[in-house]
DNA sequence: TTATATATTTACCGATGCTAGGTAATACAG
DNA sequence: CTGTATTACCTAGCATCGGTAAATATATAA
């Protein structure tokens, strides 16, 4: 689905901050709203998706629960306390990389910047 | 030197700007400017760079010119007229690649983003 | 002489995401 | 009724990218 090289290292931090917005999601809902967000940019692929979430699921970051909508098993996720103590976490990292690549890569202009 | 996670798909793009900002740099002036201008946030380390210079010479896009200085080689890498358009193409994808992950984490200001 | 800074190189490793396939139910078109 | 698309999840194996750590070499300061 994606051939996007630059994700590399933010996807944890888009899931955690999707699941701080939402409180509840399940996988594909995540692929569909990253799709609709960035215009079909950006597409996480189920390969990476599922993985990750399992691994965050596994480090105590995210809980599941399932549910049953037409016949079809969901599995939602949601936050729990380390889980949002990291998102924090994570979003200041992030942040603070982007700043950097602005200093390395804007020499001209030092503004604030948000994310 | 570095255990930043995120610098992934970026260092390229790095590199190829530095170069046209100053062009001829020598790689271990690049480790130095990087560590400077992130105030040692940003570490590129010599297992990452020096292949990547490797790669981008064999790509086209730099072409190297060794120097002598106080009985040391030194090897200076400038950019290619191909390199000088890479620059540019790589620049404004990652700059779209930023923005892209700004409507996913920011979702309420969608204000213009230079980078 | 030992450590530190300058300067380049590379073999091996680890993390992360992607490809491509499988499973399964629903819905709609041909 | 069959094929295709959509929803929804999972995973083995691969590819890419950067990091670790070591080697090599010179100069200089402690």
């Amino acid at each position: 689905m994606s051939n996007n090289n630059l994700i590399k290292g933010s996807l944890q931090t888009i899931i955690l901050k999707l699941l701080e917005e939402n409180e509840k999601m399940y996988g594909y809902e995540i692929t569909q709203r990253v799709k609709e967000l960035t215009a079909g940019e950006i597409k996480i692929t189920e390969g990476a998706l599922y993985p990750a979430l399992h691994k965050l699921e596994a480090e105590g970051l995210l809980t599941t629960e399932i549910q049953q909508v037409d016949n079809r098993v969901r599995k939602y996720y949601s936050l729990t306390k380390d889980g949002q103590k990291e998102v924090t976490s994570k979003m200041s990292e992030l942040q603070g990389f982007v700043e950097n690549l602005q200093r390395i890569l804007s020499p001209d202009l030092k503004p604030g910047f948000n994310i």
